[in-house]
DNA sequence: CCCATTGTACGAGAGACATCGTAGTTTGAC
DNA sequence: GTCAAACTACGATGTCTCTCGTACAATGGG
């Protein structure tokens, strides 16, 4: 039955399961944010704008732990993850979170950056 | 050491741990919000604006737990309790919040209602 | 003083979570 | 084919959380 590859994926790749948008709750949302190693991925990832490989944030917990912690963000919908090589790329769902909750996110990084600041100096 | 009944505390009082501005973290904020109960009593007081007793909301647990949830609330940073007669009467920390995170309890709000909305008509 | 109302304290049980270590898979380079 | 790099899967462990039930404390009204 031919033609399976006309729109099929590219070759050897290997799928993340994503919630689609009207999946997405803001509980969830917010519990994944709720961590302080999460919250900072995603801080890290709101500055770099693009998208990032798990290996360039210095977490200071294992790779094991790593891992846990990006699935948690891709499967509450705030991160949206793809296989390239060897590496996982990492990219905010902005668009999908704005969407859905205007505004939401930029509060929440606003937030982060001033408690930064208010902690950290 | 003298002195120390001129300014005391009202009579009877039973006064509650609250944690002072600076003390509240961005990370305890968003975990007492991710719970799906305290989300909704955060929605019903933010509704009325005012002060609400605990018995006023009808949650579908029993007292102890509503007593637990209250308490993850005001210790976040959240609300703030105080004793009236028999009752405890329970207020948004509006002004502290919006000094700390600016726009976010909005943003928070707006989610959940829109959120609200959207699952349930 | 007695009592109803309101909420607390304490303990228990079931489940979720953050963390780790080890072993394994997938990919790309040589 | 071989190898290193990046990431995953699985199990273990200790901690936290949500829930409940029962027993208790504080308040205000007769």
């Amino acid at each position: 039955m031919g033609g399976v590859s006309t729109t099929a994926p590219a070759a050897g790749s290997r799928d993340l399961p994503h919630p689609a948008c009207d999946e997405i709750r803001l509980e969830t949302v917010l519990h994944a944010l709720s961590d302080p190693m999460r919250l900072q991925i995603v801080r890290e990832l709101a500055a770099d704008g693009g998208e990032l490989s798990c290996s360039q944030f210095e977490l200071p917990v294992t790779k094991s732990t790593s891992t846990h912690h990006f699935r948690v963000l891709r499967e509450a919908g705030v991160v949206r993850q793809i296989y390239r090589g060897t590496a996982k790329m990492n990219g905010l769902r902005r668009e999908d979170l704005d969407d859905l909750f205007p505004g939401l996110l930029d509060s929440l990084l606003a937030a982060a950056t001033r408690q930064a600041v208010r902690l950290g100096g």
